[in-house]
DNA sequence: CTGTTAGCGCTTTCAT
DNA sequence: ATGAAAGCGCTAACAG
């Protein structure tokens, strides 16, 4: 019942290496013959065996792209910028979720590249450079994604995270807050040390005090929590406004402030995120963001892996300008 | 500078075949052996070409999920529950996101199938019956996942559509509307249908009246639409509930209602979503939805691809019950 | 334009 | 316990 390439070859009374020809260089083939075949794969319902095409040809038409959490709509907004490019390559983008753990990101690297996938694209958590240098070596070609990295021979588009923890802060001084809480995590995922880098920088400037309050991870949940910690705060403990490395955070701080205390957003606390997700236009109170082109980078990063790998150009690193975006969660007290 | 099983034998100085064996069946080689060419991959930085794996062993080990959104965490959510279960087999799921869109879904398919999955899981857009059937007649498993078909020889994990569309219609003149609407579409989609039929029946039992605001897809930007459709109208055209058929596009509806013109929600017009994602509790005025369990839903079928692969038993047809869950957006009018 | 043929890298009998 | 050898299904020379 398994259908192969001589099936059809016989078939259409011709040989495999037409049948070949027609799947993968019709114009090299006359048109009755194309029609002949074609008929035939239709009549017996043929699939290409990916597996052998790809042992033979050497290839494979697939992307991998590795990010830190699929239930970060940043994320899957990447995601969708890559498969647009993808798709205009006829390729395909398969999606890898390390959910923020070093042992995930290591199984689907090792995963892709037993595949030997054209290209990956990743937003690494650790900086495991061995293990991607080799899958360079190895001819893939490898771009960083939301992310620089000392070394320079690897493509990478990312976003100034200093630059825009900068400008959240700047933000919230300028809104009169003198007291700023960063709340964010874990310290070993690089946007989050550059975030509050710029953050620092600012407040520093500014001359206001910013602590910082560490989450395990950036979902909602570390947000709630770390919400909830500050309620419990004597009301003069509290900071006045609270900077969080992502949206997600920023949602669940929200949800905690609000809901189970009844601190007010922004009169008693100001609150900004980051990645300016369409969720964060929706939230209780409007949530300020800083935003970043996802979509876009995902579409870049693909751009990018296709010319290196294309011989067309060496590593380039490309870097976007994050955007303030004001919403009502930063006003200054009435 | 490419590594293969050859080099790795000759660096161990054993055959092929006992290099296969240490990849594959280490019980069955000598310790001592193992030892030996284990040190010799590592040293080569040897990775199993997986085509020439699969094409030999005649199987891969990869899962296909086809979604309906990835940008809905309902289905990122169902992503992650199939991940937990494929992990626990050794196994990996793919994904593809077919937009909604027929064309899309059945590139996915195609691909999936040239891939030679294990397994296909499918939230089904339209009805392919015959491309899931060769795909089920070449050997691979196939589970659809919210949704039920009338073929009852596929495996399937739902959840009661029209049940959830019931309770929420029923829930929303509970608290005196009598004028609802449901903003939903396309038609093509079968939750959608499914889910207004329920809804209608629970208007028809209370007598209260039902419209249907059609849309082009179950996105926040056709929720705004809809929403801002809503908002041209005269006050006394309004409905005074809405219900919407996710929460994704109930989000929209509420930005338009909220922040372009400024119709009060709950006390002018309600609003129930559905999915319960986790922003719904966040959302400005905290969403009312009907909770369908998503990441088991994914668990369950790989779980049920897994079981009827491995031919331990038939198809499966597994229901879950909606859940209602109530909070600001449909309160009584003060 | 079409047919023949040699592998791609691996797993798996079957001997030894 | 290990080695030798036969393909898995396909593509890409190369010949005709």
């Amino acid at each position: 019942m398994v259908v192969s390439v001589r099936d059809v070859a016989l078939a259409a009374s011709v040989s495999v290496g037409t049948v070949s020809n027609v799947l993968n260089h019709p114009d090299k083939v006359s048109p009755a013959t194309v029609e002949r075949v074609t008929a035939a794969i239709e009549k017996l319902g043929f699939v290409r065996n990916d597996a052998a095409r790809q042992l033979r040809a050497g290839h494979s038409r697939s992307i991998g792209l590795v990010v830190l959490d699929v239930r970060n709509p940043f994320f899957t907004d990447i995601a969708r910028g890559a498969e647009e490019r993808a798709a205009e390559a006829r390729m395909t983008v398969m999606l890898g979720n390390s959910d923020e753990k070093a042992e995930r990101e290591r199984a689907y690297i090792d995963l892709f590249e037993e595949q030997r996938i054209a290209g990956l694209l990743i937003s690494p958590l650790a900086d495991d450079l061995p293990r991607l240098r080799r899958l360079r070596d190895r001819g893939t070609t490898v771009v960083l994604v939301d992310r620089e990295v000392a070394d320079e021979s690897f493509s990478s588009v990312s976003v100034d995270d200093v630059g825009g923890g900068y400008l959240a802060v700047q933000h919230l001084a300028a809104q009169g807050r003198r007291r700023i809480a960063f709340v964010g995590g874990p310290m070993g995922i690089r946007q989050v040390v550059d975030r509050l880098e710029g953050a620092s920088r600012a407040a520093n400037e500014a001359g206001v005090s910013l602590e910082v309050i560490l989450t395990d991870s950036l979902s909602v949940l570390a947000g709630r929590a770390a919400g909830d910690a500050l309620s419990a705060r004597a009301p003069e403990d509290r900071p006045d406004a609270v900077f969080a490395a992502n949206d997600l955070l920023a949602m669940g701080v929200l949800q905690a402030l609000m809901m189970r205390s009844s601190i007010r957003v922004p009169d008693e606390i100001a609150l900004i995120g980051y990645d300016d997700i369409d969720f964060a236009a929706a939230a209780v109170v409007p949530l300020s963001s800083i935003r970043q082109p996802a979509e876009l980078i995902g579409y870049t990063a693909v751009d990018l892996m296709l010319r290196e790998a294309g011989g067309k150009s060496d590593p380039e690193r490309v870097v976007f300008q994050p955007e303030l975006v004001v919403r009502e969660s930063t006003a200054r007290p009435a």
